[in-house]
DNA sequence: CTGAAAGCGCTTACAG
DNA sequence: CTGAAAGCGCTTACAG
């Protein structure tokens, strides 16, 4: 131990001349709490962790009180730009209620020989490829459980964005917009087995709108959810078929490949061929030409999401519940020919 | 305690009829250190642990130790896309190392009546704002600080990148395209005081090679760090004042606000105005036109910062280390005649 | 090779 | 209003 070691509620204590009881209790009190002590002892408690710059040890607070806290953000590709705004948005919501938040990329995870840190609750984004691991990642088989996204877990809190009805919706506008050929270009799913809400059923739902109007539908895929990998498999598609005059994209990187490869293949979006994006990026206003897209209700989504967890937190016993929120379809030149 | 509580050493060393002792040091063995137990001894705590599930917990290892065997990874606005991105680098080698990660949002900061998370370390990017904040987060004095970017923390180890030789490349860059008027596009810093590696220095950088080149030099900055910012800023420019005819902005968020603002008022990036943008995104290679940018080194800058942690995790005494690295250009059609 | 005991820094009943 | 004591689930000397 020859590093300065850092006080302790013990040396607090030692040094206020009152018990560590007392000193814990005085430095947890709210206002209200506080009038049931002598002022003095107050003052000289505080007195005491200010000269001694006291910072409690969360380690062992969390450790005997069986709550951290702090709650787990569970997600798929934590880094990518639709994941950070869903982070950004948690963060804000999580902190101003007094918890901490720690961002866990499902990829990233193992259970390892270390164990993981305690959370008093689990927010899984897009969990359906990780619901066996946001339910393994539980402290105790009792730990809340919010999923939040396209899917959900069945038998916990949901708070569900329904991208099929999206979906669909975006169909109708394309085919409202004249078009008769359209393509629908989405990722293959990374890793998962079944993935039915985040990929197929979406695509479904769009597959149905264009069916009933009678218009020709191709699906293609990229291997990684990138704008390269997206213009690459446009632009192969582009030199060897006849060309949609629409394209529906599953995410907003992927409309941003698809766009530089129309262009590159001498098609303007919102010309020749429509072409809409799913996410809400903000930066989709500022291509060239401005990109329409799915704008996900990011911030409405997180913060249902964050007062269910929170009703849970306080009433474990309450029934399950699950939100819907439907996902407006923001158009901008790239797919009206009446912004032209 | 309601719930169903989680099982413990103490269970797991009762169901295997062995001492916690022999059960822990089991557990926690390599293979090496695992010969030195009876086989039998190490099937029966290892059947056991998996029987009862066993997961350790963090919380109390951490506490008994010392050591957390978890980083802390600073930044001011985690969430933005280049934070992101450094981010997402970092996680995979502290992951691979064997260690976890918490990012913080230094924005988000205050040291709380709860205290903080003890981390073996700090890794604080772009921290000349928050070096206060870094320095104080540390949980003991001799917490490992390493900082990573632009800037860094005097009598720490520090990874840089040199922006302000870049950003006088990227001057001499747009200079020897043609350029005569050239603006520098930037953000009011957010908050912070003393901000010269990050703000300042790389703008005298870029001023000085356009006054050894004697050409004129306009500083604009905006108030929040968007594309949004950076459009009306620029659109507001051009109405009033003779437009220049290069354009550098201190980040790649600016400089797509700033193509937007272009395009809208009738001009083409790359062609009557150059422009460069600063960061390296991905996505702007996909933009139209594909945007020119300094591209930050993250993959060179995170794994030479944490073989810094690394090292200094090993041996705390050693005097601190320094790396510099450039930042090179990606010329793209936005900022070169010889593209069209 | 295995085990009993002390202790990390807190919180939580329980006394006085 | 204040304090002594037990204990959270581990790790770490130290014995045997």
């Amino acid at each position: 131990m020859s590093s300065p070691s850092r006080p302790t509620l013990k040396s607090v204590a030692a040094h206020a001349g009152v018990s560590v009881t007392t000193t814990a209790d005085i430095l947890r009190a709210t206002p209200e709490q506080l009038s049931r002590y002598h002022a003095d002892t107050v003052a000289k408690v505080r007195d005491s962790a200010a000269a001694l710059h006291y910072q409690p040890n969360r380690l062992a607070a969390a450790l005997v009180s069986g709550r951290s806290r702090t709650v787990m953000l569970l997600m798929e590709r934590a880094y990518e730009p639709y994941f950070a705004r869903v982070a950004r948005a948690m963060e804000t919501l999580v902190r101003d209620a007094g918890y901490e938040m720690f961002v866990v990329d499902a990829a990233h995870f193992q259970t390892g020989r270390r164990g993981l840190w305690p959370v008093d609750g689990i927010l899984a984004v897009e969990g359906e490829a990780w619901q066996e691991v946001a339910l393994q990642l539980r402290p105790q088989v009792d730990t809340p459980l919010v999923s939040l996204g396209t899917c959900g877990i069945a038998g916990y809190d949901q708070v569900r964005i329904d991208l099929p009805a999206a979906m669909a919706a975006a169909a109708r506008h394309l085919i409202a917009q004249g078009a008769q050929n359209i393509l629908y270009l989405d990722q293959q799913p990374l890793s998962a087995p079944n993935l039915a809400a985040t990929y197929l059923d979406p695509f479904k739902a769009a597959a149905a709108a264009i069916k009933k109007a009678r218009r020709s539908l191709v699906r293609l895929a990229t291997t990684q959810p990138t704008a390269a990998a997206a213009k690459t498999v446009l632009l192969d598609y582009l030199q060897q078929q006849p060309r949609p005059d629409a394209i529906l994209c599953r995410t907003d990187d992927l409309a941003l490949g698809a766009s530089s490869a129309l262009l590159e293949h001498g098609l303007t979006p919102g010309r020749e061929v429509l072409l809409v994006g799913c996410n809400g990026m903000e930066e989709l206003a500022f291509y060239n030409p401005p990109l329409s897209t799915l704008a996900f209700p990011v911030e409405a989504m997180c913060a249902a999401a964050w007062e269910m967890m929170q009703q849970r937190l306080d009433q474990p016993g309450q029934p399950p519940q699950r939100l819907d929120l439907s996902i407006p379809l923001v158009v901008r030149m790239s797919s009206s020919q009446a912004l032209k």
